[in-house]
RNA sequence: GGCUCCAUCAUCUAAUGGUUAGGAUUCAAGGUUUUCAUCCUUGCCAUAGGGGUUCGAAUCCCCUUGGAGUCACCA
């Protein structure tokens, strides 16, 4: 089993769709199930409507998962497994206040060391700790050995007991933090491999310490992905329209083209421009690159161009709101000058819309513009061409820059022939 | 600062000890186009630095430098 475990707390991010991408591509590859888990144990983050948001954007991709299971649903797991680990000595209860951690934190970073928890309630008696009134926090127990584990992307990993640290794994509510809830929920549903961000690998430590002291025995398997950077070199964060998944569909790009691209980046891959289920007969996890990879929306418009121009004419014509093959040939002429189906869709609305013509060209545009709403049917541009030149006896430049004017709304654009052959059985109404 | 990871053109990458260090995107120039673009052709641009090992290093080792991630009762 391999999960996609998103938090509702914002926008779906390009990043979490990429790890979603993998995590979907290799349950394909392994032949095992992808289940999706909202990790929505931080009540006060959850944002209504997200995980929905979230669910529709994942068919929008056509990543298929078996389930939908929430970690809220888990907390009497969690707060059971937490007893269970108090009970065995694996963890205690600490009743350090947020102030004098914070005081310690600060004063770590003024020695310029790392913080670590002192242990002050490590030890505590039962009585001790049963007398004391004030809300506490439950932590585990610091681990006896290194943890190691192989990270598929990365290599061997290992680290100091000391650098774990004991961590909290239940807050003073009796919620379990993230790396608790997660470890057991991992364990809970069987995950045999957790393709993650690499922003979660120093987490991965913690959490298998946590499934050790739970005396669970089976090995998961781990892949941090490189970051996705932006031009500054930094994580992308929200601050960055184009982390956005939900701003790159609004800017036209397509599901299929945004996939490609985020397959494509930080990665050795067979060919550019490729499907989804292409990607899964030769992906392999081997050949990502450890290094992380900076975001570039100029390569994301090539691929976007390439996929606009493989796509089905129709299928084109109905991203600028038509259901008609022609308008979608339309459509294909400006993909010279356009790589995203918003663009297009203005290059379209420009053909249909009252016509602006500049001044040196506007007798000879309003001319010809009298003479089309009478005009006969023509199959071939040429008759076509002849018969505007017989009405109006315009020629040279300024015919064909106010043909050009008429038919598509610019002084520059594709071939006049080819915007003829796709927009002649709409010409009354385009020049209307 | 601690821990962990990383290092080839501006960007994504190829070259798994022997190549004039290749491709794609971007950018620039020329050709083409009664238009701009496309297209075609060409060009610019890289092995971070320093030491080893070796007949031979982008590739292996060490050091330096640089970059990233992370260090919450968030996820």
């Amino acid at each position: 089993m391999l999960r996609f475990a998103p938090s509702p707390t914002g926008d779906m991010h390009i990043g979490n769709l990429r790890v979603a991408i993998f995590n979907y591509i290799l349950s394909k590859q392994r032949n095992e199930e992808l289940l999706i888990r909202i990790e929505d144990s931080d009540s006060a983050r959850n944002i209504e409507g997200k995980d929905q948001e979230i669910l529709q954007i994942l068919d929008l991709f056509n990543i298929e998962y078996k389930d939908v299971i929430y970690q809220s649903a888990n907390l009497r797991f969690h707060r059971a497994l937490a007893i269970d680990l108090l009970q065995r000595k694996m963890a205690f209860n600490c009743f350090c206040s947020s102030d004098k951690l914070d005081n310690a934190r600060e004063l770590a970073k003024k020695e310029r060391r790392a913080f670590r928890y002192d242990d002050s309630c490590t030890h505590l008696s039962a009585s001790q700790s049963i007398d004391n009134p004030n809300p506490f926090t439950i932590r585990i127990q610091r681990a006896k050995n290194r943890v190691t584990f192989k990270d598929l992307i990365k290599g061997d990993m290992s680290f100091e007991p000391e650098d774990i640290d004991s961590f909290i794994i239940m807050r003073a509510q009796k919620l379990p933090t993230y790396n608790f809830a997660c470890a057991v929920d991992d364990m809970l549903s069987d995950i045999s491999l957790v393709i993650r961000g690499e922003d979660h690998l120093s987490n991965t430590p913690k959490q298998i310490h946590i499934r050790d002291s739970l005396g669970y025995e089976k090995r998961v398997e781990y892949a941090h992905l490189p970051i996705i950077l932006n031009d500054d070199g930094k994580k992308m964060s929200k601050r960055d329209d184009a982390s956005s998944v939900k701003w790159l569909l609004s800017e036209g790009f397509l599901p299929s083209a945004i996939t490609n691209y985020l397959i494509l980046i930080g990665n050795r891959c067979k060919e550019e421009i490729f499907e989804l289920d292409d990607a899964i007969e030769w992906f392999d996890l081997n050949n990502i690159s450890k290094s992380p990879a900076k975001f570039d929306i100029d390569m994301l418009r090539h691929i976007n161009n390439q996929h606009l121009r493989a796509m089905q004419s129709i299928e084109l014509s109905r991203y600028v709101g038509f259901a008609d093959a022609d308008i979608g040939e339309l459509a294909k002429l400006f993909l010279d000058e356009c790589s995203t189906t918003k663009e297009l869709k203005l290059k379209i609305e420009a053909v249909f819309a009252p016509k602006v013509a500049s001044e040196e060209f506007a007798l000879s545009v309003e001319k010809i513009r009298q003479v089309l709403l009478d005009a006969p049917y023509f199959e071939e541009f040429d008759e076509f061409k002849k018969f505007v030149i017989d009405s109006t006896s315009i020629k040279g430049k300024q015919l064909f820059k106010s043909l050009r004017i008429l038919l598509s709304n610019s002084e520059h654009g594709p071939e006049l022939s080819d915007i003829y052959t796709h927009t002649k059985n709409y010409l009354k109404e385009i020049v209307k």
